[in-house]
DNA sequence: CGGATTTGACCGGCGC
DNA sequence: GCGCCGGTCAAATCCG
């Protein structure tokens, strides 16, 4: 969370007012440059985005193909091992989120044999959720307020699944079930159901960016933009997000990594004293 | 004291 | 029809 507080004080040295003009190029020349990177990276994660969706797509298409050809009774069939797949898909590399579209895992092979109706309800999709290795807890902080109406032990799985409801129900149908995984007791599954009909709380947000940052720092798995996204916020699917938080995540970002360049800064600090003292200066002239 | 959590009871779906 | 099992309810309890 650290790197998300903007440090606003300015290093304002005023005392060198000769060097205004020259610097006052150098900052729009840092401005500039910065105006191309940030578009370029735009660029990037916009194409990023597109590749993802298209790749998802064509992925859908294939498990639709495969599914249509299957008889009802090997799915029938199917069902035990596709529940099974579900509690082993924490040893499947690249995997933090399962969906009832079977398509966030890097395995292929193991995607196409997975029939996709089966493995969840619609609209219902899977996240893991690391944690520490002594926790018993199974709250999941994923930017919203839930209330537990129950809990269970099932009998695939010793430890106990929990259940929970949207705090804003019933007018928001959200439920969500967490459970620890079977093969690592450190994973935490949760299973949400259904869209939040709301959006988070304004103190969220900053959690939200939290969240992103510890996806970067890699104590999951990522492998798309989209899974950060439903990582960090799990209702938050690419499609819903809020944009203003996005944007406030990235205006902190942006933010934060210009006030820790030392040139920026002092450039910066440059340019609005010999603003004000031209301003002073005309004013004086007055 | 009010809201959140716990936990045993209950219900409904499904397989045999 | 019966039993199993997952999901939900609701009274009791906890906690700030």
């Amino acid at each position: 969370m650290e790197s998300t507080c903007v440090d606003t004080s300015l290093n304002l040295n005023i005392n060198h007012p000769s060097t205004a003009t020259y610097k006052d190029e150098i900052m729009v020349e840092e401005l500039h440059r910065l105006n191309c990177e940030n578009k370029r990276l735009s660029e990037t994660l916009s194409n990023m985005c597109e590749n993802y969706e298209a790749m998802q797509k064509q992925l859908n298409q294939l498990m639709n193909q495969n599914c249509e050809t299957q008889t009802h009774e090997e799915s029938r069939k199917r069902k035990a091992e596709s529940e099974d797949c579900n509690n082993m898909f924490g040893t499947i590399k690249g995997i933090n989120v399962i969906n009832n579209e079977c398509s966030t895992t890097t395995d292929e092979e193991s995607l196409i044999k997975r029939p996709c109706r089966e493995i969840s309800s619609p609209k219902a999709y899977k996240v893991l959720v690391k944690t520490e290795a002594s926790s018993n807890s199974l709250y999941v902080m994923d930017g919203y307020q839930w209330r537990k109406y129950g809990q269970k032990v099932t009998r695939d799985n010793p430890s106990p699944r929990a259940y929970f409801r949207c705090s804003n129900a019933p007018s928001c149908p959200v439920k969500k079930k967490v459970q620890k995984s079977l093969e690592d007791p450190t994973i935490l599954v949760a299973t949400y159901e259904g869209e939040h009909n709301h959006g988070h709380e304004k103190a969220e947000i900053s959690m939200i960016s939290s969240q992103i940052e510890e996806s970067f720092i890699g104590s999951v798995h990522v492998t798309s933009p989209k899974q950060i996204m439903q990582r960090t916020s799990p209702s938050m699917k690419i499609d819903n997000v809020p944009k203003s938080s996005i944007q406030q995540f990235l205006v902190q970002q942006m933010a934060t990594s210009l006030t820790n360049d030392p040139n920026f800064t002092a450039a910066l600090a440059s340019a609005i004293s010999g603003r004000i003292l031209d301003h002073t200066s005309n004013k004086a002239n007055w």
